[in-house]
RNA sequence: GCGCUCGUAGCUCAGCUGGAUAGAGCAUCGGACUUCUAAUCCGACGGUCAGUGGUUCGAAUCCACUCGAGCGCGCCA
């Protein structure tokens, strides 16, 4: 459910019959819990308007609270703040719809369905994956499924980067010194090492810098060997690519990269230029911003033209994302268009978007940025000798890192785990950390990736949202049920229940939170504060050992729990076994 | 030069539609395992919210300036 949305909705209406006024009743959970549960903060903001004492207005304001069900206190503090405890009873009622809510476990439904295009991740064929596409792979996945469990119609889209003029130098490398042999066997690595080597020909060798774009010229033509060849090297880098994907548990709904747009191009540029926006100068051919009625106050101040075509007649990657911001539009038909991209963009972006509203796109396009991973010294994550980091070695170190501390734990016998799962709980828990760490820092900022205190396991970390679920579901093991069955009745007279309750009936507005604000850090917070609930609930109120409607009621609370773990966990694109 | 983002505890970060005594994790210190799994729990310590001024009954949050950091700025993506 969604605890502060409701309760929000019975302080509105409370205000409008105290003072008439239909406006935000400003409510809030208390900082301290001496001042009860949450508060109601509207009667302060009210007094200059309504030329009153404010807390005359609370006064008012807290008569009408008083006969509420929901709050079993209702008190004027302070300068006129409202302080509201909740009844226990009531909360206990509510809450059972979610524990009866077995197919989306209290997350909403939002009544306004969008169609969103997600755009993440995006590779370049021909190149490993490297930490780079970390954020936007996980971040765009993540997003996609809480659209997803909102009830959002969404698609995945991989925007690979398997065009442009690093092609011509692939197929003339690939013919004079390429090795099929490899190209078959590990596809990426032997691309890099040709391109690496034609790349350096090419800058010492004239003759060959001209074959090479003799070739290219040839693939854009449409020659039929040069495309088998491209077509080749997109497919090969693609299998390899789909077993990163497949480690990560990521999938696209569609694989539609820049060469899908190539014909469109022409046009692009065309519909620029005849809708009087962009011009040339100097032979190339630009948006000039300052020269654009109805442009940003920004741009109007922005000096630099929005490229889409250079002096050579080539087309620029403005140009194709301008293509696909119009496909996505008109033949996709999308509400919104979500673009996971590194922050760096930003002005790329916003001048996309502008152009975009000025040529007629009616979907509404978001930069969902994300700040730059650095290493301990906050310099870029970087290997010893300068080269990014790839994504499987990384997640290779994660696992290895995991599974040492799995040993660790069963050797001292803290955990309990057969050793032949622990292959696979490895890959969930080094994974998951990778991938917790990432989603649970507000995606804006940069962030400093630390081995030692992503794979330390402790506190806000992944493993341990793992372990929380594998605790709880250790204990319907023992009690011989799943964690759909139970749905008695709550009884909230202990501290940590009522804890554990107000937390779980937060857990649907902590996901749509983070859908409609796409910042999956909202989702990890919560769950974080979910679990330390629980684990405080699990020291204090034993539920196998308790008898009666105690048991049950403590019995089902658990069972929540481990339903909203494992469907938010899920919804980040973690696992979580059930023993570990 | 223009623009964008950001300075919060020793470290890494939340909080920024303005509300009571600024939160969490790590680290440090002290307690709790013949266990429903101690990757846990309970407690303590720790801050002139970069600085200055302004708006307000009230500012980490809004505005201005200063200092400091990162990033982006015509034919790469």
């Amino acid at each position: 459910m969604q605890l502060e949305k409701t309760l929000e909705t019975l302080a509105q209406d409370a205000v409008r019959a105290a003072t008439g006024l239909d406006v935000p009743p400003q409510l809030r959970p208390t900082a301290d819990p001496a001042h009860g549960d949450y508060q109601v903060n509207a009667a302060l903001s009210l007094a200059k308007e309504l030329k009153k004492n404010p807390r005359e207005i609370a006064g008012t304001i807290a008569e009408e609270l008083r006969r509420v069900p929901a709050f079993c206190r209702v008190e004027v503090a302070g300068p006129g703040f409202v302080n509201l405890t909740l009844e226990r009873a009531w909360l206990a009622e509510q809450l059972r719809r979610d524990v009866l809510d077995l197919e989306h476990d209290g997350i909403p439904q939002l009544s306004s369905k969008e169609r969103i295009v997600v755009d993440f991740s995006s590779p370049n064929i021909a190149k490993q994956m490297h930490v780079g596409h970390l954020r936007s792979t996980i971040l765009g996945d993540a997003l996609i499924r809480i659209l997803r469990a909102l009830g959002h119609e969404v698609t995945g889209v991989n925007h690979i980067g398997d065009w442009g003029t690093q092609y011509g130098l692939l197929l003339t490398g690939m013919r004079e010194f390429g090795d099929a042999a490899a190209l078959s066997e590990s596809p990426i690595a032997e691309l890099e090492r040709i391109y690496k080597a034609a790349s350096q020909r090419a800058k010492e060798d004239e003759a060959f810098a001209e074959r090479a774009r003799a070739e290219l010229a040839a693939l854009q033509a449409g020659n039929e060997e040069n495309l088998a060849l491209w077509r080749r090297f997109v497919d090969t880098t693609r299998a390899e690519l789909d077993r990163v994907y497949a480690r990560l548990g990521v999938t696209f709904d569609s694989w539609r990269g820049e060469s899908a747009y190539n014909d469109d191009l022409p046009g692009v540029v065309e519909r620029a230029i005849g809708s009087g926006l962009a011009r040339e100068d100097q032979g190339a051919i630009g948006v000039f911003w300052p020269e654009i009625e109805g442009a940003p106050d920004r741009l109007k101040k922005q000096a630099e033209p929005f490229l889409i075509r250079k002096k050579d007649g080539a087309f620029l990657y403005a140009t194709t994302d301008l293509a696909a911001l119009f496909y996505r539009d008109s033949v996709l038909g999308a509400d919104e268009i979500l673009y996971v991209v590194d922050a760096r963009q930003a002005n790329h972006f916003e001048q996309l978007f502008a152009l975009g509203a000025l040529l007629g796109v009616r979907a509404k396009p978001h930069h969902i940025s994300f700040g730059t991973i650095l290493d301990e010294n906050g310099k870029p994550l970087k290997t010893r000798d300068g080269v990014a980091v790839t994504l499987s070695s990384l997640l290779d170190e994660a696992v290895a890192r995991a599974r040492s501390r799995i040993e660790e734990g069963i050797a001292e016998g803290k955990l309990r785990l057969d050793p032949s799962a622990i292959d696979d709980v490895a890959e969930a828990v080094g994974i998951g950390a990778v991938k917790y760490a990432d989603l649970r820092q507000n995606r804006r900022s940069d962030y400093q990736f630390d081995w030692d205190k992503m794979v330390s396991f402790q506190g806000n970390a992944g493993p341990y949202l793992q372990y929380a679920y594998a605790r709880v579901a250790a204990i319907f093991d023992k009690a011989g049920e799943t964690i759909r069955e139970p749905n008695h009745e709550l009884d909230l007279g202990e501290e940590a229940a009522f804890e554990l309750a107000k937390t779980l009936a937060r857990f649907g507005e902590a996901v749509e939170a983070a859908g409609r604000t796409h910042q999956p850090h909202l989702l990890t917070d919560h769950l974080f504060a979910l679990a330390k609930a629980f684990m405080s609930f699990y020291e204090a109120c034993p539920i196998l050992k308790a008898e009666g409607a105690l048991q049950k009621s403590r019995l089902t609370l658990a069972a929540l729990t481990a339903r909203q773990l494992e469907r938010g966990l899920g919804l980040l694109g973690i696992r979580a076994p059930a023993r570990m």
